[in-house]
DNA sequence: TTGAGATTGCTCGAATTCGAGATAACTTCC
DNA sequence: GGAAGTTATCTCGAATTCGAGCAATCTCAA
């Protein structure tokens, strides 16, 4: 509660970098995704489907950080362009399996190291050693973030 | 060039990682202003005049990481609620100065505390040193992807 | 078995953001 | 002085995202 008059309060100077940097970093994924015509979240949707195999929706919009609105509009737009499938789930009627086409795999085969290159150059700030570091905080802080319960309102 | 097989690669998970924790605190940053009827970006705005004075609106839209027609969007909402108001600059004709009304520093001195204690709380998983650590590495890394060209197009 | 509650994925309207100009004003350099 | 290039801001249509609500399905305890 007490502020620390001179310096600047940590927490929120970790998040203005946090946001800043990740903006910086999104702007040169997104760059390069809209060279082969796809938005962010849909290579999102693609890539995690391309590691993971076929997944049910909500587990993909898990992964890309959308509202189930925004997850339906994505799919669809994947759909129309004939990259990923909407399949029954035999398991659970309500949850719709997403799967790559063949055509959606070939697609990521030819683009995602590419694009992997392009986020490792976005990261070359970083020593290995770094990356490291930072990803062990900055994960430690985004679990921590996502379990905090929201305040009680004034 | 040649990537580790084993291990994942670093960058990638310093990405996803980012990128998740980014959102996470920020749905608490949202939730937090929304309750005082204001979006992210109107909040921002705000912020950077309540502590920096007056400024361009060139200058707040740097540091609410938006392009230009969705801060003149913002800043419309900010000037129609009498938050903010847009005032001539008398040294460049150009570059319309925001200053912050009455109303919009009361509205500010009023919320900003409980703002900052919403974020403390969010970033509340890491210690002091971590959360300076943190920063330290998060702020190298978005200065240098600040930096890095584009890449050029295959 | 059944029914209350949770989960999944969708639709739809509204809000937000982008991105490509257009315009005006400033700067630089000849 | 002025042409050419840069910068600041806005407009406008399209794309994206949100968020609330709904229907179908599943879970689990009584």
């Amino acid at each position: 509660m007490a502020r620390n008059e001179a310096g600047r309060d940590q927490a929120l100077e970790l998040w203005v970098v946090l946001a800043r940097a990740t903006n910086a970093v999104s702007r040169h994924a997104r760059a390069d995704v809209a060279r082969h015509g796809l938005a962010d979240a849909e290579f999102g949707v693609l890539e995690v489907l391309f590691h993971k195999g076929p997944l049910r929706v909500c587990e993909a919009q898990r992964r890309i950080l959308l509202q189930s609105g925004s997850t339906a509009y994505v799919v669809d737009k994947l759909v129309r362009k004939k990259l990923v499938r909407r399949t029954p789930n035999p398991r659970d009627k309500r949850g719709t399996l997403l799967v790559l086409t063949p055509r959606g795999r070939q697609l990521m085969t030819r683009i995602f190291p590419g694009h992997a290159e392009v986020i490792r150059r976005a990261m070359g700030a970083l020593s290995k050693r770094e990356l490291k570091r930072a990803a062990e905080l900055v994960r430690k802080l985004g679990l921590g973030a996502a379990t905090v319960p929201d305040e009680t309102p004034t």
